[in-house]
DNA sequence: TTTGAAGATTAGGCTAGCCTAATACCCTGT
DNA sequence: ACAGGGTATTAGGCTAGCCTAATCTTCAAA
């Protein structure tokens, strides 16, 4: 008598995967996500974006509020996070057990994410030991849905003379992760501020080694930070 | 001036790369590929077929005689013969070193073939050894697309008293598959044999311990055999 | 040589997803 | 209080792939 148990979960599409993952980050702050930016992280014309959010809000996956935004409903953050799990697992296979690079996991991981059953990942996740970050130190949603949230902040707002541990890197860009990594700017890596130059720019790091850095604006926003604690 | 080369390739599809894939396996032995059987093979309605077909041999893929069948033209042939080497690289790779039944990978395979890049499939292959065969005994096409072609005979087929050694399962049935297994009828696995009932009855084979085992008909016409020149 | 059944194709329609152009809504600045 | 710009939505169209129903080919049997 109930439309969930009639209808016993037609699969998702790719592209229904693409739209939940997006309205996932792009809420990640809290708030709404907007048409414009779901179309641009989507690359597709607003009026798709609008065509789609309408039909995820009838399936219950999404919550509209026409002209404001969009919000996932629990069951479709549950979808989101799935994904998600999936698209870091993945990563973290590829990186570890086939020798891919941090900067070319992405794409790979972008296309196999629909594809994969959920035997597969388990068996991933298995074989690498239930790993809790993918190779850009994102956390990984657990298998039941849940996901650690930790409080981060940019290397381009750490206040000079603050020690803190490299946590995250926020970017998927090979070029720019291809870059970093030469520079030995990798999740776990500690450093400290030693200066910042004015109007937006560089922020001057110095390494575990006793080496320094000198990390651009750009860069900079990308590096997610955990403060540390000791001197 | 040439199409081929103004246009570099458009990706296939998923239905376009199934298609082929269908039609390379049903003119494996010689002839033409019917409508019908590709319809049956890809459980879909024969108009289907007729207006895939239209449009593959449009784009040079396959060769149509209309009301006679199709084949593939050396340039569809590539593309089959990649795919059929990314499914049995993948169902290695998922039995090696991922745990999977033998039974399991096929369904899993058939997902993953659309998805994984060229590069993903080498480092697999490399992962392996380069694997000659995959699980069921088919043979793995090279990256250059050469396929070994045996000449195998069925166990159905095979004279009473003749030895032979179990190549290939010409199936992916995981019930089946999984009851081979439980009878010790793997790929490599050497039989004698020393019986065949009447009236399409099971082959009895001795299995290399002195075993015996009673093959039905549906099982021995899977069951793809090398005859073994010693005794 | 004809005829009828089996199989192939054409005709016409549907959905998911995308697009552009046109219109509607919201809000801020005057 | 309202005008205008920016954003969202609606209108209308396109392609890939699938479907069913209708029509056409082929071929073998009478």
């Amino acid at each position: 008598m109930n439309a969930a148990i009639r209808s016993p979960q037609p699969p998702l599409t790719r592209s229904v995967e693409d739209y939940l993952k997006s309205v996932f980050h792009l809420t990640s702050q809290g708030g709404f996500a907007t048409t414009s930016d779901i179309a641009e992280m989507l690359e597709v014309a607003p009026p798709s974006v609008s065509g789609m959010m309408k039909r995820l809000s009838e399936t219950g996956l999404i919550e509209h509020v026409p002209y404001r935004g969009v919000q996932l409903t629990p069951q479709g953050r549950r979808a989101a996070l799935q994904m998600i799990r999936r698209h870091r697992i993945l990563e973290s296979y590829l990186t570890s057990k086939l020798g891919y690079d941090w900067g070319d996991v992405h794409v790979e991981a972008e296309r196999l994410e629909h594809a994969v059953s959920e035997k597969l990942i388990e068996r991933m996740a298995d074989a690498l030991g239930e790993p809790r970050y993918d190779p850009h130190g994102a956390p990984i949603p657990t298998a039941a849905g849940e996901i650690e949230e930790a409080e981060l902040v940019r290397l381009a707002e750490t206040a000079v003379g603050r020690s803190v541990m490299l946590q995250e890197v926020g970017d998927e860009n090979p070029a720019r992760l291809h870059y970093l990594a030469e520079q030995g700017l990798r999740p776990g890596v500690e450093l400290t501020v030693v200066d910042r130059q004015p109007f937006n720019g560089p922020t001057i790091v110095r390494m575990a080694d006793g080496t320094t850095r000198v990390v651009g604006q750009e860069l900079a926003l990308l590096l997610l930070c955990r403060p540390v604690d000791g001197a």
